[in-house]
DNA sequence: TACTTATATGAACAAATATTCATACGTTTG
DNA sequence: CAAACGTATGAATATTTGTTCATATAAGTA
């Protein structure tokens, strides 16, 4: 299928082309590089694709995800929740502060104690349409 | 607000109750019993909430979000999309196995050549309020 | 058949991260 | 004021995880 005759090379990127659509070999060798042109040009920036990876990294623990999932019910203090998932209240308050850093929860203090709640609306979408294929997946394996 | 007259003593996974909405200190102090049974009472079971903590995990890296974000605009093989992100093959190759074992990528061979394209209906509409959320948190910052 | 290419994979390494432990801070209570 | 309590936090530790490197596999090509 290559050619190898055509010698009209351009270089982008660090990667020589061999014409339109053929990239020659450098490390990687591209096969369609019309095809990823186009995604390229559509794909969401760089920085963007980046804190949407963080953001679904904080939904990305155990113990954060059962947090969350507490607090769609009810506001709770960080002693409550520590007796719901049955950890320690310093691995709870380590974890509420990332929580809380990530814009998803909030907390007031009332005397000693402090209260945490959801301050994200679109968390709940995302957990529920999480949760939904979490569902689907699981009945087609059975 | 604590009355610790009371010594009606109840043993609820190893913490003592001192009545029926407070319960003594042991470890973590729960302050309101009865908000956290309510909780408990709705949550999902733990199991699926640590599957759904499992899938998350899969979203919360820039590589892997970086590869379903190309897969959703076209099918790609293995070399297109280490070319697109600018990594070495074997990264990406790591990578899709990742994806594929978690059910969001699937693949077919021609030839040499891989291709990959997304395997799941509900990722996109995850991504797509993941990102929304990024977007709107993004203007509130301004 | 020998060579090149596209992909996969195991091991090693570095970086990130979750929990524990000890302790500090601020508030309430006796 | 001193003691108890709820919470926060820094350091240490153990585990997880992403990338690299070397190499294996498999398919096309000369």
């Amino acid at each position: 299928m290559s050619n190898r005759s055509n010698d009209l090379i351009y270089k982008i990127k660090g990667y020589r082309l061999k014409n339109a659509n053929e990239i020659e070999r450098c490390d990687g060798t591209v096969l369609h590089e019309d095809v990823v042109a186009k995604v390229q040009s559509v794909m969401p920036i760089e920085e963007d694709l980046s804190d949407l990876a963080e953001s679904f990294k904080v939904f990305g623990d155990t113990t954060r995800i059962k947090i969350l999932s507490g607090l769609f019910e009810a506001e709770m203090c960080v002693c409550d929740i520590a007796f719901l998932l049955n950890m320690t209240q310093s691995a709870i308050s380590h974890q509420l502060r990332v929580l809380k850093q990530a814009g998803l929860v909030k907390n007031r203090k009332d005397g000693k104690v402090v209260f945490y709640s959801i301050d994200d609306e679109h968390i709940k979408h995302i957990f529920d349409q999480g949760l939904a294929r979490i569902m689907v997946n699981k009945k087609g394996k059975i």
